[in-house]
DNA sequence: AGCACGCCGACT
DNA sequence: GTCGGCGTGCTC
């Protein structure tokens, strides 16, 4: 009989089955960690990582029957190092198994996929299809100079050292963040023929865009296949064979979303986060990773450069670049790069406030700015409307019994979609037809309440209805949102008639609000941005300084065209409250002051950044035994004296602001702390007690448990 | 999470 | 008499 090499193996297994970390098989022959096998499981077959080998000593319970590894997938090299120690610092940190991290960073397909298959996928690529190859070998295309803050950021990011301190580079809208992240890839690339880029952007909706400028400049230098994209939006197919293109090498640039950060990545020399300021990159299901700190953690370990890059930088960010002063000598970890001009001359929108106070009431658009829009209507010039509430009105109300439109599973309301005449509830789903009464009294007149963008689109296209744009057509309203842009592709429509100039007025969410170049835009305006300020959540200035900050930078990036119809970029901004900061900050284009004095505030109040915070949520068919099991958690805690307690401070239970979603009561309980290793320690040692916990009787009806570090909202 | 085994109601 | 409801328990 031979040998048995004993192997631990990291296999998908939910944090909270018993059987939480890496399961020990035996292999027929020494297996190096990063192998991918596939192993057999209760009566099932799945795919695993080898992770290491366990010491002599193995401390298996007594008479435990190793079983045999089942296949090792050939063809594919052993993950790097470097991969699994990413893995295994994401898990240790997010508090998951490194089973269900190792399994989620793989593509989905190399689960599914017989070994037959695989062999055929991993045959040497085909004859670079005929427009792949002219694009191969097209020449170069001439490089545009550099403005003079561009040259000064690039050389500043040539100086650094790999590895060392990752750069914030904070440049305005349009100021060609771009262009600095496509030479310092070029950089990279060119010093080493195995060196690799990760380009990563928040939303799917931007790397078509990016895709195309990345292959434009490196694709005639180093090939079609040079560059890959991963997101969530591919097919199956497809992001097997980004991955392997990566994981091989034979891919030198990966752009994609959040899930690109765990991409194998065996040259990787250099990370760009976009606007890494954006909340996309926290993932908010299973594993709650902050892709933006992965990388930040994964560039330092694999010695590789990284570039943040926003117009307005997350505060942690922001803190963690501060130069040093006087009485901070060190200064932050990262170093700061300002590119404060816009290309081309343009100059950044005129920011004017408009107070709703002294408005008509009741009008969705005051008169100055309908004035304004209507004067860019009829200079041919466009306009954006941000709204972020989609749908006709968020709620219908009954003035007679004072019903309202209640979502029957959710502490919210039903949305009322005037299109197709349905209620909806945004947080389940639920749908229904639209009453013709009231529900409750049988009264007719049931009343929509609030705006939402289908409202501002029909309103809009009233009160712009006589008005004629320079070729005598009326002028033409769309939309662009979550609804009108469900068919695959139907967005990409839309934008192309923006760009084509089809469209005269543009209602959008947030959606449109990111990235875009449109190139005749004049005018953006901001409705109702007020909305934003009640929710009690304490980054809700900074994501709306943010977004209308964004949304302004949608405006006038065209100098040449500009000054061509002798127009200037305006943000309109309608609010009840013009003295916020927010507002003000906006108004002088300030991000430095307005994130001085909202981190000062933080300081005070000891919040992130100076502080460090965790979620656990706890779901169950009751508030109270959500709230139950959490408070059942925290005595838990203090009665084991857990490491890290005295440093922790664990806040009551709470409902969450949305306490039911889908019939489900969902609690919560905020842990913070000044020192991060602290909470760190809390977390990982709490850990088992919440399984005991969760396994007692009286604990049956809790649905689920979850925790989330580094929340982004609480 | 899967996928078993396991013990009680309406069907060929 | 079976098919199947999902309760609870295990997977190296």
């Amino acid at each position: 009989m031979s040998a048995l090499f004993p192997v631990h193996i990291a296999l998908q297994m939910p944090a909270h089955s018993g059987v939480g970390h890496l399961l020990t098989y035996a292999a027929g022959s020494p297996l190096p960690p990063g192998t991918l096998v596939r192993v057999p499981l209760g009566r099932r077959e799945m795919l695993g990582v080898v992770w290491d080998s366990p010491g002599d000593a193995q401390a298996l319970p007594e008479g435990t029957q190793l079983r045999a590894v089942a296949s090792v997938l050939e063809g594919i090299t052993p993950l790097p190092d470097a991969w699994r120690r990413l893995v295994a610092f994401a898990a240790r940190y997010y508090q998951r198994s490194i089973g269900e991290i190792a399994m989620a960073a793989l593509p989905p397909q190399l689960r599914e996929l017989s070994s037959e298959q695989l062999a055929r996928r991993l045959k040497p690529a085909k004859v670079p299809k005929t427009a792949a190859a002219a694009q191969a070998v097209a020449a170069p295309l001439p490089l545009v100079a550099l403005s003079a803050e561009q040259q000064q950021v690039v050389e500043q990011i040539a100086a650094g050292k790999a590895g060392e301190r990752p750069f914030l580079l904070y440049g305005s809208t349009g100021s060609g963040k771009t262009e600095v992240y496509l030479r310092c890839v070029q950089t990279a690339l060119d010093a080493d023929p195995t060196a690799q880029a990760l380009v990563m952007v928040p939303e799917i909706n931007l790397t078509p865009q990016l895709e195309a400028r990345f292959i434009e400049r490196f694709a005639p230098q180093y090939g079609a296949g040079a560059v890959v994209s991963m997101h969530s939006g591919m097919t199956g197919p497809q992001r097997l064979k980004s991955w392997l293109a990566a994981h091989t090498g034979a891919a030198r640039i990966v752009l994609g979303t959040r899930m690109a950060v765990f991409a194998s990545l065996p040259g990787l020399k250099v990370i760009v986060v976009d606007e890494e300021h954006d909340a996309s990159y926290k993932q908010q299901e299973g594993a709650r990773y902050s892709a933006r700190d992965l990388a930040i953690w994964r560039a330092r370990a694999q010695g590789a450069q990284i570039i943040l890059g926003s117009a307005t930088p997350s505060f942690e960010s922001w803190h963690a670049s501060r130069p040093p002063s006087e009485d901070d000598p060190q200064g932050g970890r990262y170093l700061r790069l300002h590119m404060p001009s816009r290309i081309g001359a343009a100059a950044l929108p005129k920011v004017r406030l408009v107070d709703m106070t002294q408005q008509p009431k009741r009008a969705v658009f005051s008169p100055p700015l309908m004035a304004a829009i209507t004067e860019r209507v009829q200079r041919g010039e466009q306009s954006l409307v941000l709204l972020n509430r989609r749908g006709f009105a968020p709620v219908l109300y009954c003035a007679d019994c004072e019903w309202k439109s209640d979502c029957p599973h959710c502490s919210a309301h039903q949305v009322f979609h005037k299109g197709d005449r349905t209620l909806r509830c945004h947080h389940c789903g639920f749908t229904q037809r639209v009453p013709v009464a009231c529900p409750s009294c049988g009264n007719p007149d049931i009343l929509p309440l609030g705006k939402g963008t289908e409202q501002l689109e029909e309103e809009l296209a009233r009160l712009l209805r006589n008005v004629q744009r320079p070729d005598h057509e009326p002028a033409r309203v769309a939309r662009i949102d979550a609804d009108t842009t469900k068919a695959k592709g139907a967005l990409e429509e839309q934008l192309a008639q923006m760009h084509a100039g089809d469209i005269d007025v543009l209602v959008g969410t947030q959606m449109v609000a990111k990235g875009h170049d449109f190139r005749r835009i004049t005018l953006v305006a901001a409705v109702q941005p007020d909305n934003a300020l009640f929710s009690n959540d304490y980054r809700a200035s900074e994501r709306l300084f943010c977004l209308l900050m964004q949304a302004a930078g949608r405006a006038g990036r065209d100098a040449d065209y500009l000054l061509a119809n002798g127009s200037r970029a305006e943000m309109w901004i309608q609010t009840r409250d013009p003295q916020h900061a927010v507002f003000t900050a906006l108004r002088s284009h300030d991000y430095p002051a307005f994130a001085a004095q909202q981190l000062q505030e933080r300081a005070d109040a000891g919040m992130p950044p100076f502080a460090y915070q965790a979620l656990v949520r706890a779901d169950a068919r009751t508030q109270e035994d959500a709230q139950a099991f959490l408070r059942a958690a925290s005595q838990a805690a203090r009665d084991a004296q857990l490491p890290g307690l005295d440093d922790v401070f664990l806040f009551p239970p709470i409902p969450m602001t949305i306490q039911r979603v889908a019939n489900v009561e969902r609690a919560q309980m905020l842990l913070e702390s000044l020192d991060r290793t602290a909470l760190q320690r809390f977390l990982h040692a709490w850990q088992p007690l919440l399984h005991q916990l969760r396994a007692q009787p009286e604990h049956r009806p809790l649905v689920r448990w979850l925790v989330d570090v580094d929340p982004l909202a609480i």
